[in-house]
DNA sequence: TGCTGAAGTAAAGTTTGCTTTACATTATGC
DNA sequence: GCATAATGTAAAGCAAACTTTACTTCAGCA
């Protein structure tokens, strides 16, 4: 599942550090999530929106596989 | 986290088997999640809010922990 | 009565999310 | 040159999501 963590990250001037930090997860979660490497489960994708305060839908790509 | 999915399927009458089927999941998948026993991924809850034609913010409860 | 559909619990096992640790790369600045 | 910050990869291990199977309960109906 594709996101644009990154780039609203950026925006924000975040370091994945300090995204981690703010959700309550080690560093090596947010380059995993942001790599695509997996998906964050559901809490943290809401953490996610509150914290780059963006809805949902609009931080992950929810094309069909 | 809560959510509102019984209540949801209930109004579009489907048994917990019909959705599942929808979902691609099992039946004992959709139980747990009713019933609140584990979060759905993310990709899950996705298929949920097209299946159910709603927000996922509105399916789910964001409440903090 | 007994059958069937819908909902529920439980347990064992696999897969995926997440942590921790360690190491590599690139850029900035002393 | 050396240190530090930011990003990235990899691997071992734990925790949560999901599957499969089996059993239970309740309602409706022939």
């Amino acid at each position: 599942m594709k996101n644009h963590i990154k780039a609203l990250r950026q925006q924000r001037e975040l370091t994945q550090q300090a995204l981690a930090k703010l959700l309550g997860v080690s560093r090596q979660t947010v380059i995993s999530i942001e790599s695509g490497r997996f998906d964050p489960s559901l809490p943290l994708a809401f953490k996610l929106a509150r914290v780059l305060d963006a809805p949902i839908e609009a931080i992950f790509d929810a094309e069909e596989g």
